[in-house]
DNA sequence: ATTCTGACTTGCT
DNA sequence: AAGCAAGCCAGAA
């Protein structure tokens, strides 16, 4: 993975309030780059500094191996939630989601010129790599 | 070039 | 609601 990747992912990652989320293809989708399982990825092996559990599954589902910190985190944070998750936090049993529907991540202004911002330095970053020697020329 | 592996998604039982 | 199959994107072997 390319560090400038790395380092798009985490800077949206950083930007996303306490009380929301988005999916990791939301991510991808924002930087207009990769996809869901590259976010992924990068969450997996660098997400540890930036709030990493208001990014996750399509499905609401927290990050897998970490259902138990983030649904505290979401508690705390007040994020929408569905399904038994009281119980999970006192017996480990039931299931539950993060309420996407109710939870996802709407920027505003502000939050969507930083969003730009990041996405365009991605964006010209790849540019630069790639004017040389170009496969599929012939 | 091919195959395998993931903190992924979507569609279909 | 829960599994499963396929599709998807990139890095590693």
């Amino acid at each position: 993975m390319r560090m400038e990747y790395v380092e798009a992912v985490l800077d949206v990652v950083a930007l996303i309030p306490a009380g929301a989320a988005v999916a990791y293809g939301d991510v991808a989708e924002i930087l207009g780059s990769g996809g869901a399982r590259q976010v992924g990825s990068v969450m997996s092996q660098h997400g540890s500094a930036v709030p990493w559990w208001r990014v996750l599954k399509a499905n609401g589902d927290a990050p897998p191996g970490h259902e138990r910190e983030a649904l505290a985190l979401y508690i705390l944070e007040e994020t929408p939630l569905l399904g038994s998750h009281a119980e999970y936090l006192r017996t480990g049993e039931g299931r539950w989601r993060v309420d996407l529907t109710a939870a996802r991540w709407a920027p505003n202004d502000g939050e969507f010129d930083r969003i730009d911002a990041v996405a365009e330095r991605l964006e010209r970053s790849v540019r630069k790599l790639s004017a040389p020697d170009d496969e599929m020329t012939v």
